[in-house]
DNA sequence: CTTATGATTGAGTAAGCACTCATTCTTGGA
DNA sequence: TCCAAGAATGAGTGCTTACTCAATCATAAG
């Protein structure tokens, strides 16, 4: 009976705070975050009640954004290594394409104003990986290991790749396949 | 001919800082890190000309305490993968027993206050593992890549495991191996 | 077309921030 | 003992911030 919200701004929103916390941090002002929406102040807080429930939304979307790139043409027919190099190749394809989207990520994970829930939200959406990797640590040294673990040493490997490829993208077909090797070697060797 | 500063106060500011980054990021007011100091937030200025200025003195101050902790008692006579071992459980206990001193580092290493000179006299500081990294890494699949690849790897599957740590003690022990054997894989492997 | 609903706006508000500065101590040297 | 230099103090200052709200405008239903 009245205007409807709009999934469009919504979304201009969450772009918009992609972009100015990857580069102000999570201090960045909710101002220029509606600015670069194109929307009034008090617009953002139509879409989310505050600031704290609008990093959090950002935080679960880029998130699910970085596991459906994941996910996006894998070919669950194949082997073990074949179907972990495509889990690698896509994740770090994801983190050059979109170095202000993973560059966000960062700020808000470390921020002390993404919640509990948030980031079990996040573990839930990301437990078949952790499916993956205890197939993958089956025979290897991390076989006593929780597939959290080794899930998180795989992580921990592709954002330095990525960190490198950042500095040297002439070189990121040779980092990529680098940190793959190091992955497969400490988790599978 | 008048009141010395005092390198007391100075520790305590740094101390304070320590904490309080730790807890509320690098948006923590000074005045909570004066009155965890135990001085007036003016004194504060005498130390630091600003607040960035404290945030970088901290940066430098926790990475050559963590430095020092990986260098105690290293034994220079014995093999690599001994000498790695050292280095590596120094580093493990170092964040255990400072989780504090860790989380400040992590909030400073990924805000936007740390000056790129900053990086560069940490980078100079820790190139003697690179040095050793290239040691570590020239029989193994990390042959081609910079000494630098390699140390963040390291670094990378070091802070993961300290996070599996800070979250179950108990278990410090096998994470602290486990660790050590994902990264001696991913290198030297 | 009319109208009730509620989305949109941006100036306004109160709180919080880094940093200042007049004043009050402490000190080492004469 | 006395004094000049400058460290220590904390209320004050000007700026930035998240969030509000009265007014305006766009929409869907009748």
């Amino acid at each position: 009976m009245a205007r409807p919200l709009s999934e469009d701004k919504r979304t201009a929103i969450l772009e918009a705070a992609t972009e100015v916390v990857a580069v102000l941090g999570v201090s960045a002002p909710t101002a220029k975050i509606a600015k670069g929406a194109g929307v009034a102040e008090g617009t953002l807080f139509t879409y989310f009640a505050n600031k704290d429930e609008l990093l959090n939304r950002l935080y679960l979307e880029l998130k699910m954004d970085l596991r459906d790139a994941m996910m996006t043409g894998y070919p669950a027919g194949k082997n073990l290594i074949d179907r972990n190099r495509h889990i690698w190749n896509r994740f770090i394809d994801w983190g050059s394409a979109h170095p202000l989207k993973r560059r966000a990520m960062r700020q808000l994970a470390v921020s002390d104003r993404i919640t509990k829930e948030s980031k079990k939200l996040v573990g839930d959406a990301f437990a078949e990986f952790d499916d993956m990797m205890r197939e993958c640590a089956a025979g290897g040294a991390m076989r006593r290991q929780p597939p959290s673990f080794v899930s998180a040493i795989m992580s921990a490997i592709a954002d330095t790749t990525m960190d490198f490829i950042a500095r040297e993208p002439a070189q990121a077909k040779r980092y990529t396949k680098a940190g793959f090797d190091a992955f497969w070697n400490a988790v599978a060797g």
